[in-house]
DNA sequence: CTTTAAACGAGACGGTACGTCGTGTCTTGCC
DNA sequence: GGCAAGACACGACGTACCGTCTCGTTTAAAG
């Protein structure tokens, strides 16, 4: 079973995990990933080497290989990881919980190891399928929780109507998490122009009213 | 002057343009861009090597060195040359022009050439600010047109109010062209979801009204 | 005291050996070195990885190396059984007992596992001392038996005047050692030529009588 | 046409060489080779790597490559131009001819990069046809004219007897070559003693009168 | 019998070298 | 001067072995 990740797989193997042998060292996982949000911001995604990540980790090139398969994977889950100290706590009101969750991914965007290598991954994921999958499993799926979280709060408030769990709210989620996330990743990093609160408001207001929002 | 773009650069062209020696061949730069959205296709970005595209383009590699910076570059104006196909007809709403162009722009998303390079070179522009420029200049601005063209048509039927030309009504145009591209890109190549047309629907409803749009 | 060959040196196993814990297999050996030599046939010494030997011997590496420092002392010990199996039956005549002796060698060389072992770590102990005082107690001192033995019998046939055994005598032994064994290893190996009977009569001819042998 | 070594294949290709492209340097040959012998005194064959050889020679590790296909090449031809030098100026008589080429090639044996890479090649070769040929062209088949050299002056004093060239007198050849190339060799690298003016007398008296020269 | 301590299998580990590939530059000789 | 061809220095790749280590398990002799 060769680059099974300790982490994101509960690899609760059974009991007693895998039977004979020197188990994997825990320690160098938490290493790897840390040498390489590291190496990220020091270098960049297309200049981070597999070699220099394991010479900062302290761990042989080998050790690398035998838990990921290449430099996408690793990256994937070491942003991940960022990615997991997202949070929404309640503000009140719809729009104010929009803003909130808008500045905070803004500012995951602005950590270099972010910019960097989220783009980079999803630009290799086009042309890897399994790459893909472990991006959505990883980062994508976890994250609508934070678009969830924030419609049932508003179902609450009275904001926005009710709507039975299924697929046509599932779809209405997507939807959602596609127009924040796109939108704000489009203006961080290829408009290359500030997510400021002025700019938040506009698109929260466009967000809330739409294009005719303010048309008689 | 090295790497002076003979195409989008105006450059040389004028009267005499350089002096003495050899002109360089015009048909190499059609060739080259071509053989390199060939390479995309069949290799994605990051097998893509400049070895190999002067070999698809019968050319030297010296010559794409002489014309182009890098892999980077040279990319950019492969992919903006696609870009620059986009149309906007008039639909006769301002529904239906947001539907159509962003399903055109998918369309485009959906040519291997195009969604495979894309996000490789805005990842890569995060470290490159002359890439970034580039990028902007070439594909970014150029394709505002239609943002632009779209109000004008609709403050003209009545749909939008007026908005005095000037940074405000800028910054309106960057705002929307950040959401629908930003969208788009992220429902296609983040999601990996297909842009059917009950998405477009659906998106160009959220637009339109917002998330309240369909409240009481 | 790791090491410490337990076959060839007698070692520690005097009375009561190491005291206490599990002892070492006396099976493994064995196994190990008749692994040893199967990989040399199939994989030759440079291929040969102790890794595959363990492999082979159904062993784990770490036994191999409690038992041998190296690839080197390894496959000195596998070898140096195969030169045991030399013998030196009485043919009558010097001249025969030669002929006998360079084609028991060659054929020795024939096998695949003596070829490509014995020039390599030959090779290997031009810079290890230690391997070369093993080479020479495991291999070269042990068949000299077989030159003092032809020597002894054509003295008592009235072949070869007597010398009296001291350090005169043994440099003989040294001499015709070395141009035997030598010279049948060249043509083996070196000149890459069958050491067939034409072959042998012609060097033997040349040991009896010299150069001149036949001249007037 | 790769790996074809300039030097050694009298790569007189036609008139004009290779047609385009820049010209393999003539200088980095040199530079290799001499490289490649001090890499050999310094480390010995088995801890001799290819780096660091194109290190020394600076030099970069794929020029190495696409001139020799790997280090058992390589050392051949570094060592190969080391056996040149080897003369045999007239003594005076068989004898003293002999007991000449004799010291002499076991001077050549003294230095440390012939007495680790000349083992070694001939290891590998048991295995590698194409490297047995290397050797017997390279090394063996030129040094041969020794021998040759000295019969012919032998029997231009009379002290051995004529015989017409052909299949016997080439026998003969080999048979004198092997006899005095591989005796000497397991002289100096097998049984590792001195190859002293003591010992090559008793060598040279044994070659001339033969095991019963000095018999009643 | 226990106890005890080493041998044992498995396999992860830090290293080093491998031979290949891509980059961007250079050197040829022909246009 | 442009251009095709291809050699070049450089540096990363992913793999293979090395020899060591750390587990848990086995095994014979000592107590």
């Amino acid at each position: 079973m060769p680059h099974a990740r300790s982490g994101s797989d509960a690899s609760t193997s059974g009991s007693t995990s895998g039977r004979t042998g020197r188990p994997r060292s825990a320690a160098a996982d938490a290493a790897i990933l840390a040498a390489t949000r590291d190496a990220l911001c020091d270098l960049g995604w297309s200049k981070l080497t597999m070699g220099d990540v394991s010479a900062r980790a302290g761990v042989a090139k080998t050790t690398l290989y035998r838990r990921w398969a290449g430099k996408n994977e690793l990256v994937v889950d070491a942003v991940a990881e960022l990615f997991d100290t997202l949070e929404l706590p309640d503000r009140g009101s719809l729009e104010a919980d929009v803003e909130y969750v808008v500045l905070q991914f803004a500012q995951l965007l602005a950590r270099p190891e972010a910019r960097t290598a989220l783009m980079a991954v999803v630009a290799e994921s086009t042309r890897d399928e399994a790459l893909r999958d472990r991006i959505r499993s990883a980062i994508v799926e976890r994250q609508k929780r934070l678009v969830v979280l924030g419609r049932e709060r508003a179902q609450a408030r009275g904001e926005l109507p009710y709507e039975e769990a299924g697929p046509l709210a599932d779809r209405a989620t997507d939807l959602i998490f596609d127009v924040i996330a796109g939108t704000v990743v489009h203006r961080a990093l290829v408009s290359a122009e500030p997510v400021d609160e002025l700019w938040v408001a506009a698109f929260t207001a466009l967000l809330m009213h739409g294009l005719q929002g303010t048309a008689p």
